[in-house]
RNA sequence: GCGCCUGUAGCUCAACUGGAUAGAGCGCUUGGCUACGGACCAGGAGGUUCUGGGUUCAAAUCCUAGCAGGCGCACCA
């Protein structure tokens, strides 16, 4: 547990205790109090909202109310040493040695776990998903890695999380694909030149894709498309998910499954989710609304399954089948979530790009309605990725024709860079991505920033020769901390906080933000040694103030906690 | 036209499920360090949080009407 839950149910029992006395009738709002961090300017460890809370559905005035808690927490609260009223009716609180001490402690005794939110629910987060018709690019990376440490740091809090991949190995743009590849080996067999005909795949990689089937399948047949279709389907597949792979590999991900499209449609599992939606009533047979506009020459009106995705907020109902009766893309989708929801999660999130936001709401609708509003779906987005170079938008086309492929990105920077500078901003926001930045050993370059602390640590700890992993542990009558510390020690103290909110709306990007902070406290104060020879920590090879250690200690340990989380190593010397 | 996202310092962005004097980095500016305990540190200037209304003790945050930008609006995947 970390220290403002700690004290906030202390003192929402201290006033459930003495509600009488300090005359409160109305306790609805209680939940609305919180503990939080005060502004640096007051020089406090804790501050809470309580009094303003209830002193309006209490009738009372805020700041008497406040003072007569403050009371209740000098008398009754042990660690709360001063306590002061202050703003429009805000507590402030500074805790006792002993109470600084014993959460020190507890932070050295939960070391890689703490800042954790004990949690036991289980995940399943889909991410990545991209086409398997060739490698990853851009876009996908930003997905890919947001997924990937969102499941971090599911993980890390104690829940179940399983990393899902979809496969969308079915329809047209398979048979594209497929087309391509065939027609490359053919290129290369018999010298039939390829024709970059619309819809088919002209990237360098179908070639390689070509090459790779050929020496492994000299004698493959491609005298005729049809009859090698099922063959090939499988080779390229196998060919394309291997650079996925490997681009996922590259990137630090593992997904724990791999769903294929195909897959559902063999066992027959669109059919039985349609069946399920039918049972429910959530299904009729009709006609769509036509598109708003000039009809396109493709519009047909026929009857066909639709979904009543509207009676669960979608902006209009949607297609189960196409024109020729056979599923639509999202039918198939439909029994994938069907499969997911019957594999028992508490949770499912999808990771998608900013062009499937208008898929949301039909996806949403569908897992509702087949769970009977049991599971919920959240679907969170990532915007787009754009690229600068020498101040200039980056444009980038060598062998997939028209995209920035993640092998092209990761060919000038390397992984943790890519990975922290992707988690540097929400996902919600688009992401500008400087290479020349992310290159720099400065501090410029958040990434080398918070390596470089954890590096001047591990500095002092060869210097000392003692191990980070020892507990530093101090008598309260021997503990002074300095103004610095005790800066750093109420960053140290927010980290679980951090988490909460981070895993409370999926937005692991507050972790980079809060580590470059904490990066800050830590060069800044160790800089003072060069000022003023008081604050240096080692003096004649030895450190004389124990509480420099244990702040360094604490520090290690959140960086090391939180770079877990964004899976970015921490080199140890520099 | 409809839906989703965004709008905060010159630029790029934070702001803990409504909190106190809205914070960082870059850029600008002033100073310190000349070091492997290196690749930094300290200070300064810089704000009508897109606009108008509303709710609240308290609004960048919630509601509402607009404005601007991005993405999407198939029987594609």
């Amino acid at each position: 547990m970390n220290i403002f839950d700690n004290y906030l149910q202390k003192i929402n029992k201290l006033i459930l205790d003495n509600k009488k006395s300090l005359n409160l009738k109305n306790l609805d709002n209680l939940k609305n109090i919180n503990l939080e961090v005060p502004p640096e300017q007051f020089n406090f460890d804790l501050s809470t909202n309580i009094s303003l809370v209830l002193s309006k559905p209490n009738k009372i005035d805020s700041n008497d109310l406040a003072n007569k808690i403050k009371e209740l927490f000098i008398k009754f609260i042990i660690h709360f040493e001063k306590v002061e009223v202050a703003g429009p009716g805000f507590i402030n609180i500074k805790l006792s040695k002993e109470g600084i001490l014993s959460n020190i402690k507890d932070i050295f005794n939960n070391r890689n776990f703490y800042g954790a939110k004990k949690s036991n629910k289980t995940f399943n987060i889909e991410f990545v998903s991209a086409n398997p018709t060739g490698p990853m690019h851009v876009g996908h990376c930003r997905g890919a890695i947001y997924g990937d440490v969102l499941s971090n740091l599911l993980s890390f809090n104690g829940n179940k999380v399983v990393k899902e991949y979809y496969i969308n190995d079915y329809g047209n743009q398979i048979e594209n694909f497929v087309e391509s590849v065939y027609r490359r080996i053919r290129e290369i067999k018999y010298n039939e030149k390829f024709i970059a005909k619309e819809n088919l795949y002209p990237g360098d990689y179908i070639r390689e894709i070509a090459n790779n089937i050929l020496k492994q399948n000299k004698n493959i047949a491609v005298n005729n498309f049809k009859d090698s279709f099922k063959e090939l389907k499988q080779l390229s597949l196998k060919e394309s998910m291997a650079l996925i792979k490997n681009d996922l590999k590259l990137l630090g991900i593992t997904h724990d499954i791999f769903s294929s499209e195909t897959d559902l449609i063999n066992k027959d599992l669109v059919s039985k989710a349609v069946k399920c939606l039918k049972k429910d009533n959530y299904v009729e047979e009709g006609f769509l609304t036509p598109p708003k506009g000039e009809l396109s020459k493709d519009w047909k009106k026929i009857k066909r399954l639709i979904f009543k995705s509207t009676l669960f907020g979608d902006d209009m109902d949607r297609a189960l089948q196409k024109n020729d009766g056979s599923w639509t893309y999202f039918a198939n989708d439909v029994a994938y979530h069907m499969d997911k929801i019957n594999r028992k999660f508490n949770n499912l999130i999808n990771i998608l790009g900013a062009d499937h936001t208008g898929y949301i709401k039909r996806i949403t609708a569908a897992v509702l309605a087949l769970s009977k509003k049991k599971v919920n779906l959240n679907c969170k987005v990532c915007q787009l990725v754009k690229l600068y170079k020498d101040g200039k938008p980056f444009k980038m086309s060598k062998r997939a024709g028209d995209f920035i492929s993640a092998q092209d990105l990761l060919n000038e920077v390397d992984k943790d860079s890519l990975r922290f500078m992707m988690l540097n901003r929400s996902n919600d926001v688009e992401l500008d991505f400087d290479f020349d930045k992310v290159k720099e050993k400065t501090k410029d370059n958040p990434v080398f920033y918070v390596q470089y602390a954890y590096a001047r640590i591990n500095s002092i700890v060869r210097a000392l020769n003692i191990n980070l992993n020892d507990k530093i542990l101090i008598a309260p009558d021997k503990f002074n901390p300095n103004i610095y510390e005790e800066k750093i020690l109420r960053k140290i103290f927010e980290w679980p906080k951090i988490i909460e909110s981070a895993s409370f709306k999926y937005e692991p990007h507050k972790i980079p933000y809060y580590l470059y902070e904490l990066s800050t406290l830590f060069h800044s104060y160790w800089s003072k040694g060069n000022e003023d020879n008081k604050f240096k920590f080692i003096k004649n090879g030895k450190v004389e103030r124990d509480e420099t250690l244990a702040f360094v200690f604490l520090i290690a340990i959140v960086i090391k906690n939180g770079m877990n989380i964004l899976g970015v190593s921490l080199p140890e010397k520099m």
